[in-house]
DNA sequence: ATAGATGCAAAAGCTTTGCACAAGG
DNA sequence: CCTTGTGCAAAGCTTTTGCATCTAT
């Protein structure tokens, strides 16, 4: 954990950390929870929900949320881009040397067809930033 | 309609096109809904999902589904980039000039506080394309 | 010992869908 | 006319939550 904080490491916490770590499919909270019962058989999914949103928070894992309705979570907490495939949906990391560029600069990298890309800032907006000064 | 199909300008899908060409703020579904319903109060929520979900698809709104769970939609349906405050969750249009920038070019041209950004490229993947020619 | 975590089940969103009726072209 | 769309309600899915019990520290 690299939060400081009063968590605990439980074998159940332990184990989604794991199963998250084997695997580069970034699974869905239920597609989670799945691997996780093939060890756990008696795990719940509240459980597999709480501790992603828990893992994810403490920086040991991230929670992806981009382009699709359920989130989907990633094993890797640093922060990498995605390519997703309009048909099957799936996620897939994108080539290293793809960052800060943009989408007709994939080109060669990738044997993905490009249509196009999404890109969102993320920040404060100032009157919520000037409201947490009051 | 842009794209040649056997769609019907009906009176509730004017009146859902009309509000969100009306609003800057990429409202969702329900918050369509609401809007609509104050002119039309027999309105159905299903009847507002489908007709977004149709209008987006012939291109003339925009579907969002960046960062959040629940899908907002946009009159205006060019690409454009978009900043969302992790406060509100309020989704504004970013300044025209930060296409193809990223996050640190971004100073300056908004009173934004950025802390990051997503970015997803959106494509075909090989497996996918292959099967498609099949 | 005790705050934090779990399992279970119910509830709470958001979205989709089946169906009979209505209405646009 | 005849196909597409509508309203209503029910169902579907993902996610959250209340609570009694359990457990890591």
């Amino acid at each position: 954990m690299k939060k400081s904080s009063n968590l605990r490491m439980t074998r159940q916490r332990q184990v989604i950390l794991e199963e998250l770590r084997n695997v580069t499919s970034h699974p869905s909270a239920d597609e989670v929870y799945e691997m996780v019962r093939k060890r756990m058989p008696r795990i719940s999914l509240g459980t597999v929900y709480r501790n992603l949103e828990i893992l994810a928070e403490c920086g040991e894992i991230q929670k992806l949320e981009l382009g699709c309705s359920l989130k989907r979570f990633d094993g890797v907490a640093d922060e990498h881009y995605h390519i997703r495939c309009l048909h099957c949906d799936r996620l897939f990391d994108a080539p290293p040397g793809s960052r800060i560029r943009i989408s007709h600069q994939l080109k060669g990298c990738t044997d993905f067809k490009i249509i196009g890309h999404r890109f969102e800032f993320i920040g404060i907006c100032s009157a919520c930033y000037d409201q947490s000064l009051s």
